[in-house]
Order: C-alpha cells, then structure tokens, then sequence
DNA sequence: GTAACCAGCCGCAAT
DNA sequence: ATTGCGGTTGGTTAC
C-alpha cells in the first residue's frame, strides 16, 4: 500500500467525464493495483478512483491509470507532500456476525414477527420468475407470500403483486394473500400495497436480533 | 486527514455484528470524523468504516467511534507503524460531465435512436402518479410512452406498466405504446416486457453523446 | 428533515 | 462470465 500526499490535477474518462481541480489530495494506491484519490470528506468515498484490474503508467508529471475497457484516470501531480509505502501483510479478513445475517433468516425463525401465529411452510419458494421469500400459513388458514426488504418501496409492493398473480395458478395455496416485511415501509409503497389488498408491516430488526443467541464481543 | 497503519483488531457493533482479527491495516481518520479501516485490496471500500457524523474516544490501547444511533466501531491497537496528519485545505469539487446530462436529454433532442422516425411530443408527460420520461409520436400514428433508465430492470418495466394503465383513459393519445430504453436492458426484464406487449431498446450511450458538442479535455 | 432516486454504485452468490 | 440482488449501501435532490 502507497501513500501519496500531493497537489493534483484529476481527470477521469470512462463512463462518464469528470475533472478535479488542482488541489492537495490523498491519493491511496492499494496492492490490487487500484487506485483513489481523496479529499478530507465524504466518509470512505473517494472522489475518484480506479478499480481493480488496472495498470497504472507513471511519468515525472502524471499517472495514467487504464482499465480493459479504455477508462481512464489520470492524476497530474503538482506537488508531493508525502509518499510512503507499507506492506501490509495477510488479511485475515472480515466475519460477519456467525448467525443469519440477513432479515430473512431471522424472519424464518420467527414468522411470528410478521404476524402472530404464522408459520413457515418454505424458504425461497419458486414462482417461475423467481422465488417468492417466504412462504407461511396463517391461523385463518390463509396462506401468506412474504416479500422481504430492508426498505420497503414500490418495487417491493410490485415484485411482490407479480409473485401473487403467478401463484394464484396453484390452488394448493388458496387462499393467498401477501405481505411485505421492511424495517421500514414508505408512504408510497404503503398506498400502492393498500391499493392492491397487499400488507405490510415493519420489522425491529434489533429486536429480532435480540431473540438469536448472544453474539461474542472482543472488548 | 490522519493517516495511521496499524496493527489492530476492529469491531463493529452496529447494524450488524463483525469483527476483524489482528492484523496490519490502513486507519483513515477525516476531518468530517470519519474513520475507515482499509486492507491492501477491495479497491477503494474499506473493511470496515463509520460515517460522519461520529465521535472518536481515543485510549491508549483503543479508539471508539460512536454514532447518533449507538452503533460502535472499536479499533483496538496493538502497533502503531505509521502515523502521520495532513490539512488538505480546500476542495474545489469533482466536476462531472456527462452524468448530470443524463440519459434523458440526450434522448428528447434524438428521440430517433429510439426508434426511426420517432419525434418527440412532450418531456415529463404527468400521469397522476409521476411523470413519464418521454413521449412521442411515431410514423406509424402510435403514442409511444418512453421510459428511460440507466439500466433496465423489471422494475422499470413495472413503472412503466402503471403509466401506461394510467394513460390509456386519455383518448387523444390513442393507440399508445410503451418503450423501455436504456443502456442494458437485462433478460428478466426484456421477457416481463415482452409479456406485456412493452418494446425495449439499448442505447449506446457514448454513440448518443458523440452527436453533442465534444467534451474539453485537461490532457 | 424525509422520501425517492441514482451510482463510474461495489461485492457476493448462483447460474 | 453473466445475472440477480443486497449493502452498515452512499449520496443528491425534491418536497
């Protein structure tokens, strides 16, 4: 990994056209052979950057960095202020909480959550576009497709709308209705699911959380 | 800017639980707070990062970074290799090009790449629940309601359905048709398309904007 | 502030 | 390799 400090004039051609005006900039270039270029804000975003597989041409003044596809970033350098390099070894690399990290899993461990006493009857059930989230029956003895989101929108209600009209066909599921499930759920989506006799509700994903066994902390 | 390699341990408490074993990373401290903590590939995406707004505690054997909403990230420090700060200064900005164009207008001043003939009748055409992006007139006498995207996904297919549905009570826009364009149309799409009697079309979107004046470059 | 939408999205898993 | 889909998505703009 190198660091580079400097004063630096940007310009990317690729998918679209972008162009930096001289300014002092990190300019962060990875093992992978990738390159970013930032400024003191933006959380991790990079104003620029290059991704991975990229060759990278240095010349006294300026780095031409090219991708397969003919994109291009190149950073006329000013000015270097600081330029140093580590080799940062082996990366271990990042686990994910061990459990079910999505809200699917732990919506199949507890369908109850979407709406008291309903049980699972499959994950993942296949509509022939695609495989509605879960399936569950309820007590009335409805069954219920689920469509599951971390927010719930528009296209939500309409994936959902499509998975019901191709499994209205199977009369072994009737009768069927549906539910959305979302930690949130926006007023637009919320008026289209009305409008279609679709429900929805929202879902504590702490909570749900909660109800798994405890996770391990380091500190 | 803060820039520390270190050798650490991280811990995410947050929206959800990970954890990344001992080993030499890149710490990346902005002035908006921030903190992300990068390895030597992934291009420009952190393993693990907290973004502003957020507030570092610094002990001597750890930092934790806390945001409004109690989520934590916790860097526990076994080695500092490197540690060094910058002022940045000003940024001028990225200068974008191409992108803030959009799709949309190159396509109402040649509404012919969308299909031969086509002349363009209204931008932003309401509907009641949205505007549609464009409509036109074909030779053929047909209305064609045009839907762009970037990227066509079935949920433009679906949007563009609920136009439709909503324009075919207007009379003086008989017959009316729909198009989808964009610059890949993927399959799922094309076949819900196709199912609904709905055209779709790739754009070659540098062809497009080569018929604009050409772009100044810095090089 | 919230909601809707776009991104050079990135990155992963299944096909 | 491509497609589909989630993300601690992030970020911008209209409302």
């Amino acid at each position: 990994m190198r660091l580079v400090i400097a004063t630096c004039e940007v310009v990317y051609e690729g998918r679209l056209s972008a162009r930096l005006p001289r300014a002092k900039r990190l300019l962060l270039v990875k093992a992978d052979g990738s390159l970013s270029v930032h400024a003191d804000d933006r959380a991790y975003k990079p104003l620029n950057w290059m991704s991975p597989p990229c060759t990278t041409e240095a010349y006294p003044d300026r780095w031409v960095v090219r991708n397969a596809k003919g994109e291009t970033l190149t950073v006329g350098i000013d000015e270097i202020h600081l330029d140093v390099a580590h080799d940062l070894g082996f990366e271990p690399g990042l686990e994910k909480d061990g459990a079910e990290v999505g809200l699917q899993g732990l919506l199949a461990d507890h369908p109850e959550a979407i709406e008291p006493g309903l049980v699972l009857v499959s994950r993942e059930h296949e509509t022939g576009i695609g495989p509605v989230d879960l399936l569950c029956h309820a007590p009335d003895g409805t069954f219920v497709a689920v469509e599951i989101k971390r927010r719930g929108e528009v296209d939500g209600v309409e994936q959902l709308t499509r998975y019901l009209e191709l499994l209205a066909g199977d009369n072994r599921l009737r009768p069927l209705r549906g539910v959305l499930a979302a930690q949130k759920v926006t007023p637009q989506a919320r008026r289209l699911a009305a409008g279609r006799g679709i429900g929805w509700v929202e879902v504590d994903y702490d909570r749900l959380r909660g109800l798994e066994p405890a996770i391990p902390t380091l500190f």
